[in-house]
DNA sequence: CAGTATTAATCAAACGTTTGCATTTCTTAA
DNA sequence: TTAAGAAATGCAAACGTTTGATTAATACTG
């Protein structure tokens, strides 16, 4: 009797009313009487009533929870997304569950079961690296379990994605290398397995030609896990080329700091020697000197809108939305790294 | 016919058994023939049969779900514990369900309703900094779900703790400040109403004190967020002092990357004129420049620790755990900030 | 062979809601 | 006065499991 939770039954025992009037008092039914309806609330609350949510979720057969499956919790990118998540869940509603794939393939298939079983009502997910292919999210198109990929999606599924354009923004990126001044720009590049990094380097490749300047594959360098110390080794091996870059495009943050920091020890100046560009705009890409010219990438936009986009379809699931694409706008951040003393494009 | 789910009666009715011996089947319940649990397990798989664990929670009265409150998770150091929470909680077979509290008490409040809606099996919470008075956590007491806080804990509540020791930690830094010559060191302390930065300002007094250094009320600048700029700001002050400090310790990382950089541009040296050291080891501290030297929380591992009590507590729930409080060990983190010129205690 | 264990499986209730379909009571119109 | 409609409530099944109590069938013991 102490913790013995406070059931409907009880507050129908005490009424003397039927369960049925008082679930639907508590719902503010229209067919049960005001006085009836105000009488059962405040029993509820002198009681101290709380729906049990799992009940009612076998009932209703769904649930309110959102399942997030990320590489990481703790990659600044995964976070600020998860971040968004949460803020619109909680106001419409929903609560969020989360999952890391560790960008494990085996662990996220583990982690799709785990979700059916969970009956979530809908997922939100970043493809880990390791998966190439997505079936085991198929089961969740005939579950009619709403799916939003980001960032990481997949192309051989009927399912939405929120995604920046990036093949636009290491576009505009690359170009803004050239304004500046640079002619012979590197990139350290991300695992070309996946597709981010894939278009990434194609827009590097397009802003190149378009101006044209040479393209010389020695100028880029393809890393696996973009960490900071990729960034430096790639680095390294750059700027002992017999003709030294005078630009770096970075996949992302990470490399373009490990970058950075080599070229410092290596006396080299920076924007001056060498210009350099990052991807994401990290929190630490305003600390490190000079501040780093980046994408932003809105990670926390990215995260809100996946979450509406989900939601949406899943309170809307008979119109059945076919899934959709949001491509979320990116801001090229244009920091000291590439701000170099104003030169014409041509020099 | 196309998404609907198969249940254990289906496979009952398949297998002309009862749904009970399907049940235990798929718990490899050993009242079960072998030749029949095979067989279950085995049509189970052809049929695509999931378990549903919603059913399973009503009937069985608990979930797996574990409740994690944090302030903010794209807070470098919660998205870290938050990280390893789901790492324990995955291996053990817990899912975990997150919830900002934005540090608002009203909120945080509503949070705690919804955990008790959803029948969470535990809670891990790290307190709003509004939150002074704990009684809306007083109700998982009465219903036996466990309850672990990490770094901003209550002390007003019976509930399991996972914290460092903030005043020893404090205490080391300062320490080290004044072992590497420092004779004039600044605070920039944190919310004083938060125990954890009580603490800290409580080691840094006491570290003066037994190296007889004079106390200054002055060289205390009490901050409130912790943030880049309140860092900045507290630095510009400090340094148009009369006397200006030899040395700052700031409460966190944030505020001491703000100092360095406040120090950097007013042209003094660091560490020669000013040593500085921070608190958190972000991963930033090793970026900056110089490096900061700082106290490494360990925040990753206090996750894994927070999730690993709670769990325990859960499954024992009848042998009643009295709170248990841990400490987890922290380590000081020495870089460039500080290193001196080897210079003797004594100059 | 009677009696007792042992093994394998079934029965039926329960978990706390929600909801389609009655039922009851009361108005209102004819 | 009666039929019909509206308003308020009740009945009972269902959601998909789990589990204590029970039964049926088989094997074992003295």
């Amino acid at each position: 009797m102490p913790g013995a939770r406070v059931t409907i039954k009880d507050l129908a025992k005490r009424m003397n009313l039927s369960v049925s009037t008082i679930s639907r008092a508590l719902h503010n039914n229209p067919s049960i009487g005001e006085e009836t309806t105000k009488e059962v609330w405040s029993l509820a609350k002198q009681l101290g009533y709380f729906p049990n949510s799992v009940a009612s979720n076998l009932r209703r057969r769904k649930t309110n929870m959102i399942g997030v499956i990320v590489p990481r919790i703790d990659i600044t990118f995964h976070s600020h997304v998860i971040s968004g998540v949460e803020e619109i869940a909680y106001k419409l509603g929903y609560n969020v569950t989360i999952y890391q794939s560790k960008d494990s393939l085996e662990r996220e298939i583990a982690i799709t079961s785990i979700l059916q079983t969970n009956m979530v009502a809908g997922i939100i997910a970043c493809l880990a690296l390791e998966t190439q292919n997505c079936s085991h999210f198929a089961r969740f198109n005939s579950l009619k379990v709403p799916l939003v990929f980001y960032d990481r999606v997949s192309n051989d599924l009927e399912a939405s994605k929120v995604i920046i354009d990036d093949f636009d923004a290491a576009f505009r990126v690359t170009e803004h290398l050239i304004n500046t001044g640079c002619k012979r720009i590197a990139h350290i590049a991300g695992c070309q397995t996946t597709s981010i990094f894939a278009s990434r380097l194609e827009g590097y490749k397009a802003a190149i030609l378009k101006h044209n300047l040479p393209f010389d594959p020695n100028l880029v360098c393809c890393a696996t896990d973009l960490s900071y110390e990729e960034g430096a080794r790639c680095t390294r091996k750059l700027i002992r080329l017999p003709e030294i870059p005078d630009g770096i495009f970075c996949a992302n943050d990470y490399t373009a700091i490990g970058a950075i920091q080599v070229i410092k020890k290596n006396n080299l100046r920076i924007p001056d020697d060498i210009s350099v560009a990052g991807f994401s705009n990290y929190p630490v890409s305003t600390i490190i000197e000079p501040a780093l010219t980046t994408i932003d990438d809105r990670a926390f936009e990215m995260g809100k809108t996946a979450a509406r986009m989900l939601i949406r379809q899943i309170e809307d699931r008979d119109v059945n939305i076919a899934s959709e694409t949001v491509v979320i706008r990116t801001d090229l951040i244009v920091r000291d790294s590439t701000r170099r003393q104003p030169v014409k494009a041509e020099n």
